[in-house]
DNA sequence: TATGAATGAGAGTTCATTCAT
DNA sequence: GATGAATGAACTCTCATTCAT
């Protein structure tokens, strides 16, 4: 196989992801046929087949190198000197662009079968993704309560704010609108939602202590 | 018509709502044939099309009553003669509660492509309750925060504790767990949740007013 | 069997006999479920089963009364004493507004794969009517033409001015408008068409002698 | 796509249209099902799927290109040099033959859910050449009768002798016989029909001026 | 490597008909 | 005699996938 052949091979594979990715983001991933993408991508349905073993291959492919960029993403602002409090903001805020811009595969990326968001020892590569992003999230609030909960503390109080996190997420992933359209008109929404939670929790450790 | 006659009937009724809850539940709507259905429910898949006018019917039949029961309970907590905050609490808990016994409902329940929470004018009598599941929680959150809110800044905040029931429901509805082991294990984290909402929304108004 | 019991069955039939007659004429035999008719009739779908073995043969017992209706005012119009032209026409309008009141019958009627529509040895009662129809048909134009004709030109004759009669129906029967629109509005037109082909006949008879 | 792939996908489009086409003429549209063609044209009901849209698309497909060829063959005779009267009457053999060729599609082609056969404005590409032809047909009838004819009048006896024709068709195309038998047997008296009518209405020309 | 052709499994739905009462 | 319950066969159409080139 020549150079050139390995170029374009890559290119068709490449093509195929970023079909798929914008369908499968759009349209849910049970409402998008393999033709559908095969035509988006430029090339006929039975290519995905050289690349992709089946049509939830793809789906997995396709679900790693989003996270990988976003929890990398994460990790440039950990190291930003900011405060803590506009760091955990931040990171939220771009948590859930992330999901909702990968709006079907968010639902892979945090959802599956996991019994626990707290879960270590995890069956799938996402998963470990998954809890990668749970432990920044812990580490940030940790900061931004100065370092004084005890780990069981902790590991609530990162659940609950994860909990308001998802559930944004989960309340506009089934929107029509485009992450641009919803992130212009809810930012001011989440980040009271974000103040309201860090009062309620720096009440609650000053209470506690 | 026998009276043996509308047992069987009734009976036969019910086994495939039965059957398709549980179905349901299990692999989300668009996962589950008729056949599916008929085969557990112990009749023919032609015999559903007696009793539901289609597949989206007899998720209509399904979802509905449990809403109504649920509402009839949120509302004799609304004028039991309790504290804002326990009102707030034992209302949210309920929701929680129910959703997680509905579990494939719950879906349907909250999320029927509504674009906002709060909406007006629906077009499904699903979205009706769901609405008037909303005001209610307004009310009480109103309440808590003493009458002090103007309503955009209400709407705000409510929805702000929505998210987090959301975020509650949508992280445990696709637990394996039965309902009363996650209530068990998990109420005292719920309540801190709610705590910490509450005294982060209060300690906002406090600011703003 | 009391004779109540027999007057209230047979009035069962015939609602089960008008119902379908209405149906099938305004939808067609295809179009019309045995439950529609039931329903039409005021009895149970099943009901039907009693009084008639399957929808064809519901269809057979329902062809040919009306057509023994129609021979039956078709002989009375024979002896009425007007101009032989005058009866043609009339005849002909008869047969017209008959065949489109019973449009999804009047295909069987005119239609059972005749090969020829001259032809004797019926196989099936209904072709025999028409074959009578056919006759009658004859008769009367032998009469406008003065009886001058030889049985194979009277033969050929005759199927001529059959072909027009069968093209206005053929033409208007799949039309929606109801029998009275369309016998209003285009009354007109078909006396022009039996003035047209009389002359022409007449012509050609002068010619032929 | 090699020539073979061509060929080979050309055969199977061309054996799906002979399977339609000889299935609808001798059972009607209805009555065939996408199974039954396929079954006939020796592939999988699905491959019917690549060539056509559905089951509609098929018909279409199916009776356009005999009507394209019929309405080139009557611009032909319009421009012959021929008298009136036999353009008249060779374009009405050409019609008939056709219609019996194609005979379960003459119905799809006269009879379009066509209120009215002198109907402007079609929806359907199909009415727009039963148009086409009744146009040609009012033409020629104008020319026979030496165009003394006003509008409503032309139109009038274009219908009248569009009766005839299509009575002629409706008679016959039930038939079982071949083309070629019913055309050699019945030219003469078609033909006949014709002179009758083109006598009759030539009286009744004469007759109004 | 890449593709058009082709397919089997299966979706929701309808309907004439039979069964049990 | 009459009916509600129930069903099997069949419909059109879709889709992921494989085959042959």
């Amino acid at each position: 196989m020549t150079s050139r052949q390995v170029l374009r091979s890559e290119e068709t594979k490449k093509s195929i992801l970023a079909a798929a990715s914008e369908l499968f983001s759009n349209r849910g991933y049970d409402a998008v046929t393999m033709r559908d993408i095969a035509r988006l991508a430029g090339c006929s349905h039975t290519t995905i087949y050289i690349y992709f073993k089946d049509k939830e291959d793809l789906l997995h492919q396709l679900s790693m190198p989003p996270v990988q960029y976003l929890i990398g993403k994460i990790e440039e602002i950990m190291i930003q000197s900011l405060l803590p409090d506009d760091k955990l903001k931040k990171m939220s805020l771009m948590i859930i662009e992330f999901c909702l811009t990968n709006r079907s595969l968010y639902g892979v990326f945090i959802n599956t079968k996991s019994e626990r968001v707290d879960e270590k020892n995890p069956k799938l590569e996402i998963n470990l993704a998954r809890n990668q992003l749970f432990e920044k999230l812990t580490l940030i609030i940790q900061e931004c309560l100065e370092n004084r909960l005890r780990d069981e503390q902790l590991l609530m109080y990162t659940r609950i704010y994860f909990f308001t996190l998802y559930g944004i997420i989960a309340t506009y992933a089934p929107s029509e609108e485009t992450v641009k359209q919803l992130m212009d008109r809810l930012t001011p929404t989440f980040e009271a939602s974000f103040d309201v939670m860090l009062s309620g929790l720096r009440k609650r450790a000053d209470e506690a202590s």
